[in-house]
RNA sequence: GGAGAGGUGGCAGAGUGGUCUAUUGCGCGGGUUUGCUAAACCCGUGAGCCUUCACGGGCUCCGCAGGUUCAAAUCCUGUCCUCUCCGCCA
């Protein structure tokens, strides 16, 4: 969210920013709203006042007929706040549910425009689109020669959109995680297996609904609880109503954990095999930061994720996220897209990174702060989040790019040591 | 899953309806004394919100959410967490 004071301060500011990202939230409705319950909490805390210096009063009365007439001033003082306070609550629901339609502020270097196709490319990874000399296959068609992907039996199993790795692609995914995690471990950043579930209070301080039409979330029926859509929520969650010294930052985590969601209304289009799927496994990196440090630790996980597609030797080009495109927590985001040579008609890129910089905006939900020794009170982290390596996209690109005219796979150098071998071939 | 105990400030720990401005100690900051250090003594020491140019004032917070009452850390209900015992279990 953003803050409430900023809003009211910077009101064109606020429109302009959900125009240029094609937003439509009622900035003047939240301002008028937010002036009135403003004024009503006034009201409130005078009336608590006055009740709060007769109720001392009766405390000390010692005849009865003063404590008793006093008690009846009281008690209607007690009424008047009663149904202010009920007033206020539904101002605070309909506030809330406006101020949440508000999206962050943009990097003002963020390229404008609607939607995905106004992302800006901005560099290419170090490794050339290769040349083949023969007809690409995609990852489903090599996956099921090799024995690697089992598609039919996770529909049997949990549904369409479930599957199983199998063979090299099981070894694959341990592997991915584990250079993944080696490369973060240098780089400071802590590595943590985080639950897979999390209560729906921290899903909705990441910015994210757990329920209603168009969830990405599976809910756990009976709890309050919920399947996680990526580590970033138990990994924000971490600081969730928490203070954190300001020495201590910035604080760099990776998570490992399992990844689901129900993709509602994605079906079809470019989302085959392990485009989109309903539960996958992920490397997040998690930063919290101070306000100044942000900008800078968005640049170094853009550059992790740069150094860990360089050495999987994977094709790929950065974009740089357009207005319309951002999520609203992000001030800006960078994507990598991999080149995956069996996607659409000639091969495609194919999103498989991102990182955010969400500045105060979901700090601020979760309410994660720091403090300093020399400044009085606290203030908003700043969060960043950023994909090490998403399994499933990974090796849909893997499995693409080191295709052989045999269809056998080569296993790219940096993974070969945790597998044991060069070559995926067909078993006999 | 069953039974019980508990959750109070940075930490320890008192407070069982009003005299509470949440006692006290430790820690922390400042000061006095002092060759230096220590000790002793004195003062101060949480967060959020509203208001004020400022000084200051007000409201809220005793795990969290409700309720009773003129008044709740204290009584009631729900909930989360921690600990102990029993059962089950990789």
């Amino acid at each position: 969210m953003l803050d409430r004071k900023f809003i009211i301060d910077n009101v064109e500011a606020v429109k302009l920013n959900c125009e240029r990202r094609f937003v439509k939230a009622d900035v003047e409705r939240f301002v008028s709203l937010e002036l009135q319950r403003k004024s009503l909490q006034q009201d409130l805390e005078n009336l608590q006042a006055s009740a709060n210096a007769i109720a001392k009063e009766i405390g000390k009365a010692s005849n009865v007929e003063e404590r008793e007439s006093k008690k009846e001033s009281g008690r209607k003082i007690r009424e008047q706040a009663d149904l202010i306070r009920s007033q206020l609550d539904s101002l605070e629901v309909e506030i809330d549910s406006v101020q949440k339609t508000i999206p962050n502020m943009t990097h003002p270097s963020a390229p404008l425009g609607v939607d995905d196709l106004s992302n800006l490319p901005i560099f290419n990874g170090k490794t050339a689109i290769p040349a083949f000399d023969f007809k690409v296959l995609d990852h489903v068609e090599l996956g099921e020669y090799l024995d690697l992907l089992d598609f039919e039996s996770g529909a049997r199993v949990a549904g369409a959109g479930f599957y199983f790795l199998k063979n090299d692609a099981a070894l694959l995914e341990l592997a991915l995680q584990q250079y993944a995690i080696e490369i973060l471990i240098e780089s400071g950043f802590t590595p943590v297996i985080t639950p897979d579930l999390a209560r729906n209070s921290i899903l909705q301080g990441t910015g994210y609904i757990p329920r209603g039409q168009e969830t990405q979330i599976y809910s756990i029926d009976g709890t309050d609880l919920s399947l996680v859509a990526t580590a970033e929520i138990p990994l924000g969650g971490l600081l969730a109503n928490q203070t954190v010294d300001a020495e201590q930052l910035p604080l760099r985590y990776c998570g490992i954990s399992h990844c689901f969601r129900t993709e509602a209304g994605a079906a079809g289009r470019a989302s085959r095999g392990l485009y989109r799927v309903h539960q996958f496994t992920k490397v997040e990196m998690f930063a919290f930061t101070l306000p100044e440090q942000s900008e800078a630790m968005h640049q170094e996980m853009l550059q992790i994720e740069c150094k860990i597609f360089d050495g999987l030797e994977l094709p790929y080009r950065v974009v740089d996220t357009a207005t319309g495109d951002l999520g609203g927590p992000a001030y800006r985001k960078f994507d990598l897209e991999a080149w995956m040579p069996g996607r659409g008609e000639k091969g495609e890129y194919g999103e498989v990174t991102s990182t955010s910089n969400c500045t105060d905006y979901q700090a601020r939900r979760l309410n994660a702060r720091y403090k300093t020794k020399t400044e009085k009170g606290t203030k908003f982290l700043h969060t960043l989040n950023g994909t090490a390596i998403a399994i499933s996209r990974a090796l849909i690109a893997i499995m693409e790019i080191y295709q052989k005219n045999d269809k056998s796979i080569a296993i790219p150098k940096v993974l070969q040591k945790y597998i044991n071998k060069e070559i995926i071939n067909k078993k006999k």
